[in-house]
DNA sequence: GCTATTTTTCTTACATGTATAGAAACTTAA
DNA sequence: TTAAGTTTCTATACATGTAAGAAAAATAGC
């Protein structure tokens, strides 16, 4: 852990943990043991600190995860060959870091991060809004044609995590199967006819089919 | 608080506090002094009982703050009036519950919410789900793009509203700042032209034509 | 070498959500 | 009247994130 040649220049007490050990630590925790196992106490005492030592390398817990969530993007976020037309690039782009992030359950913590940041995911970013462009689409409709297929994958991911949560923690049926059981068929006929379908008919995943439409809805003008 | 008359029919020790008074009390917290107030402690002794009773008339925090959100939807959440086109009622549906939710910043963190569904908002979903048949949907394809809105909504306003929660809490340049700052222009072109732009450009309310986009696009087939 | 300064770490303490165990206050049946 | 059963409430305890400040370990100036 001592350096010893290469006298220091920096004053100051030597920190014996970095910002590095703390996420590394931390990636293995999560990989090993799942997110719930992450605690303030339990990375520090993995790292031999303390925990209040952990704060003088990241702002609070909500930073750690998000600096694991650029982690994770910068090892699995790999490049993909991007079709030729453009507008099939803005799909392949979008469902490559949706299914990556789809993938990392405990990510919903921090998913509503304002956009993807890590210099990885950037590259995606890229990708769309340059495709926007070519598309015919002026930078300004790009940039917000892209924060719209944001909302859109970032929703989804929220949406159907936390629902997934909540169904393996409950056992009985949720509050939305109790809504439906009884809707009046005359306020509302089309969910009442609907009703015994929702379930299924929800569970299925059409991230890509909305995506097209929302990428086609862009282009159309 | 005592029932004179109307001899109890249930066993077991009478309930001093209902399921409704929580909710009052939690909402006159929240909405007076904001929901980082409201904690079970603070929320028992304001009622007069105890941390421990609450869970008896729900399962956990989260809980009351989804029947919180409920009771919100249900007082604010009033039905518009409804323009003669299908499409164009899909849309103003969608507005509807988009705005009263945008307005309500606590909402955050619940909602993550399967689908919304207090009784008020099943109207709204009835009418984009019905609108969206009228416009030449299956049923089915109808809820898959019901679903797609959702989504769509619900990360709008979660990526927002943490975004706008970040930035009241730091003083300093956010970490998008600071990676907008130095991009590479040979690697992220695009962006890098884009770069002293990017934070009004996101600032800018686009709900809107989102929403328009994704339902032209599944309304196209 | 001694002191001041700076940076990191450690100690202690608090607020919060909630699990657990059991007491209290009812109704019903014997 | 008492015993059993049921529901609600209370007391206590624990794990967690983190604020506040003391202590430690280095450098810089004298």
């Amino acid at each position: 852990m001592s350096h010893s040649s290469a006298p220091r220049k920096t004053p100051g007490r030597p920190a014996r943990i970095s910002r590095e050990d703390i996420i590394g630590t931390a990636r293995r925790i999560v990989t090993e043991e799942g997110a719930a196992r992450l605690t303030m106490r339990r990375l520090a005492k993995e790292i031999g600190s303390t925990p209040m030592a952990l704060y003088h390398h990241v702002r609070d817990k909500e930073e750690l995860l998000l600096l694991l969530l650029n982690d994770y993007a910068e090892r699995t976020l790999h490049r993909p060959e991007l079709p030729g037309q453009p507008r099939e690039r803005v799909v392949v782009a979008a469902v490559a870091i949706h299914d990556v992030l789809a993938a990392c359950p405990w990510i919903v913590e921090v998913l509503t991060a304002d956009d993807l940041m890590s210099t990885a995911a950037l590259w995606f970013v890229e990708q769309i809004v340059d495709s926007l462009v070519e598309c015919g689409l002026t930078p300004e409709r790009a940039v917000h044609g892209y924060r719209a297929i944001w909302y859109y994958t970032a929703g989804e991911i929220l949406v159907r995590a936390t629902a997934a949560r909540r169904r393996a923690a409950d056992d009985q049926p949720t509050y939305r199967d109790r809504v439906f059981a009884d809707l009046d068929p005359d306020e509302l006929p089309r969910l009442a006819r609907l009703a015994d379908r929702w379930a299924e008919l929800t569970a299925e995943d059409t991230y890509l089919d909305g995506l097209r439409a929302l990428v086609d809805g862009l282009l159309a003008n």
